[in-house]
DNA sequence: ATCAGCTGTCATTTG
DNA sequence: GTCAAATGACAGCTG
């Protein structure tokens, strides 16, 4: 008797308070039903509360204030409450249920004023619930929900009038109420007019319901998505009274109570039976769309993996589709609880529903949530045929996929293939070319200016410099001649900074130092556009970038071994290497002489000046000629020679007559022939010098421009891999139309009995010219 | 002290 | 055959 009291008791004045808190006057009159002993029990002496303690209470409860406040603990006990609630007011509430049991609590807390509060808040502001984890033990369960039954029963004897009018104007759904009281507590629902304003405040309780549906559905799918049990989910408008009053703490709870509540009540079987089963539906974009019921339905045809249901091809080319999948897989479970919710809401149509419901029940609960289904192109789909497949999904698939799969319908594919193949080649081609070449020439173009601003700023004015300070720099080259204003790889004054060849080989460098994440970019566009490809294109894709990563180790880190092979001759072979231009027997590959020649001699700087001293202090000269000449310009040791023969002309004007001009002029001086060996000497060693300065140069050239190409081959190579992908993909798309026109076209056509025409026994044979020639169906006895 | 890069030089080859 | 250029090899210098 003591737990009776204690949930007879809670329940009842929970019921009151919210009544109470709602405006709803309500007369209880608990008193007359209380066993005298009880009642006095309950109210015990302290019982009477005045009106403004009740309404300080109250406004404590509406200011939102936390019901374990100080001016509250003064109503903390049931008995008190119960002291005024019979003359509440009753209008409109909803209660939602804390899963906790009640005897839970023990008796010195102020457990309503705690929890009916809070409640009141979560109802108000439409809060997530917060889940309640754990569940007492069955037993609590059912002592709870008795009493609470008890309570209810109790209620309707107190205000039976009111409790009629609602539950006829609640229908069914106040079946579902009373059969389950245990589920959820009552809604209530008791005004001067309750069938005037039933709607308007079941609209409302749907307003504040919706948030928490979807946060709860939110906070569930992540984890019990698939395992939903499929009688949490009541699709028809006329249930949903008693659905959107299935306002869950949490999903679990509600699995559980509903499970207990089924089976302690017999209700489980038809709810199985009579309900529409909530199953795992995939997400599409169109669910808010009116049609989505038809592209549900190929949905959910693709999905359930039938094999037949699609082409061999097409189901590895859908399976291929990574990235798409992926992020179709992010997608779901947000359309799943948009979708979920607005079912839980009464927001979509009854006929989706029920269109809905048939596919939920057509499909398994296990179904994959495969996002390739949402490539398919649906639109402009007859819904004809699609629904006529819709009761049973065994009719569509086979006869459609033998159809697909059919040589015939291949070939036709292939013509279509072909048509877009020669529809895209000539101009993709062409695309390829002004975008592969023209991009390169643009990259080389920049990096010469970029070259040409690096040179000014990093490194200004070489020649400047070299005119200016070689007077005080010593020259050990042995013919004399400045080299510093040739292009050495090391010396970046080149001399053919004018000649945009050397300077895109040599800016190939930057080229090549770029190229590597140039190639990595496209490589990573490749890697997007993989999605929607087919399986036989991946792997290859796959192969040919294990091939990349290896050619590219090998050419960018190697490509010194690499060098060594190139067969310079075959400029075909090369065609459009800028460096090519360098190779062979240019020996015009440098002609800085013109500056050269206005050298003085003796006066180019090098950096081995210091070297060249060293060489001299070894070297047996007079120590007061080394010092004037260090003084003034440093001399070479041919110049040194030279001086020491009294060789009438400079070193510069050695090497750099032309042959004709030096034999002239060697005709015109009568010489020792100590004197021309040394003459001889300087040319051939300074012409050796600027030849091995341009040897290196193009060396450096050449290798740079190998860089240069490889990079540039890399960036072709994935250009033409992502063309490939997305034709695939085109092809693909072609496919899934192709399909749908055969199954629009089958859907529409009759045989001459009228009866709708097989797929298996009739193709579909387009004529060879003929847009205009309309398909034709012919009975094919070969199947 | 060691090393990599640069440079000059020589011998050889090539056109 | 001569010559200039190219190139491999070597050595010295430098940072």
């Amino acid at each position: 008797m003591l737990h009776l009291k204690k949930y007879f008791t809670e329940g009842l004045i929970q019921m009151a308070i919210l009544l109470s808190l709602c405006g709803v006057r309500v007369d209880v009159e608990l008193e007359p039903y209380l066993p005298s002993s009880l009642h006095e029990m309950i109210l015990g002496p302290t019982s009477a509360l005045t009106e403004t303690q009740f309404h300080n209470l109250r406004n404590h409860l509406e200011e939102g204030l936390h019901p374990k406040s100080v001016e509250l603990d003064g109503f903390s006990t049931a008995q008190r409450l119960l002291g005024w609630v019979p003359h509440a007011e009753l209008e409109t509430w909803l209660v939602q249920r804390e899963p906790e049991p009640l005897p839970i609590r023990s008796p010195d807390q102020a457990s309503l004023l705690e929890r009916i509060p809070a409640e009141i808040e979560r109802e108000l502001t439409a809060l997530p619930v917060e889940p309640q984890a754990e569940l007492e033990d069955e037993e609590e369960k059912e002592d709870t929900e008795t009493s609470l039954q008890e309570c209810f029963r109790l209620l309707e004897e107190t205000f039976p009038s009111t409790e009629e009018q609602w539950l006829n104007d609640a229908g069914g759904g106040v079946e579902d109420l009373e059969s389950q009281p245990s589920d959820r507590d009552p809604l209530l629902f008791s005004t001067d007019n309750p069938s005037m304003d039933f709607e308007l405040h079941w609209q409302d309780l749907l307003n504040i319901m919706e948030p928490e549906n979807t946060d709860m559905d939110m906070a569930s799918s992540g984890h019990n998505l698939n395992s939903r049990p499929s009688g949490t989910f009541r699709g028809n408008v006329s249930g949903t009274l008693s659905n959107c009053c299935d306002n869950p703490a949490t999903e679990a709870d509600q699995e559980t109570l509903l499970m207990e509540t089924h089976l302690q009540h017999g209700l489980l079987e038809p709810l199985t039976e009579s309900e529409p089963v909530l199953l795992p539906l995939t997400p599409t974009t169109e669910l808010d769309d009116h049609n989505s019921a038809l592209n549900t339905q190929d949905t959910l045809n693709n999905i359930d993996g039938h094999p037949l249901n699609s082409p061999p091809d097409q189901t590895d080319l859908l399976a291929e589709e990574p990235l798409e999948d992926f992020s179709m897989e992010l997608m779901e479970e947000d359309n799943i609880i948009t979708f979920l919710s607005q079912i839980y809401v009464g927001r979509m149509e009854p006929e989706h529903l029920s269109g809905i419901d048939v596919n939920f029940q057509s499909s398994n609960s296990t179904i994959p949530l495969e996002g390739n289904v949402m490539t398919q192109d649906l639109a402009g789909s007859p819904p004809s045929h699609l629904l006529g497949y819709e009761d049973n999904e065994d009719d569509l698939p086979i006869p459609l996929s033998d159809l697909l799969e059919d040589a015939t319908i291949l070939d036709e594919i292939r013509l279509l293939d072909q048509a877009l193949e020669e529809g895209f080649s000539p101009e993709m081609a062409a695309r390829l070319e002004d975008e592969s070449y023209f991009n390169h020439e643009l990259a080389e173009q920049e990096i010469c200016n970029k070259i040409a601003v690096t040179e000014n700023h990093g490194r200004p004015s070489t020649h400047h410099h070299g005119n200016s300070t070689d007077c005080e720099d010593e020259l050990d080259s042995d013919s004399g001649l400045s080299l510093d204003f040739s292009h050495s790889p090391a010396s970046p004054c080149t001399s053919e900074a004018s000649s945009c060849s050397s300077s895109s080989t040599s800016s190939s460098f930057y080229v090549s130092a770029t190229g590597s994440s140039f190639s990595k970019d496209d490589e990573e566009d490749s890697e997007e556009g993989l999605a929607g490809s087919d399986m036989e294109a991946v792997m290859m894709i796959k192969q040919e970038e294990l091939e990349e990563e290896e050619m590219g180790a090998v050419g960018g880190e190697n490509h010194e071994n690499k060098l060594v092979p190139v067969d310079y001759s075959d400029h075909s072979l090369f065609h459009g290497f800028s460096w090519l231009e360098h190779i062979g027997h240019d020996h015009t590959y440098n002609m800085p002489w013109s500056s050269a020649c206005s050298i003085p001699l003796g006066k180019m700087p090098t950096k081995h000046a210091k070297s060249a001293r060293q060489h001299d202090s070894v070297k047996p000269y007079p120590q007061s000629f080394s010092r004037s000449i260090s003084e003034n310009k440093i001399w070479s040791r041919d110049e040194r020679r030279s001086q020491t023969l009294k060789i009438p002309f400079s070193n510069e004007v050695i090497v750099n007559l032309p042959v004709e001009d030096f034999n002239s002029l060697l005709s015109n001086y009568q010489l020792s022939e100590e004197q021309l060996t040394l003459i001889k000497d300087i040319r051939r060693r300074g012409k050796n010098k600027i030849a091995a300065q341009n040897c290196r140069k193009r060396k450096q050239d050449v290798l740079l421009g190998l860089e240069d190409d490889v990079s540039s081959l890399r960036r072709h190579r994935s250009r033409l891999l992502r063309e490939k992908r997305e034709t695939l993909r085109h092809l693909q798309e072609i496919r899934r139309h192709m399909e749908m026109l055969y199954k629009q076209v089958f859907s529409r056509l009759t045989s001459e009995e009228g009866s709708p025409m097989d797929a298996t026994e009739y193709m579909l044979h387009f004529k060879p010219n003929g847009r205009n020639s309309k398909k034709q169906s012919q009975k094919d006895k070969e199947k």
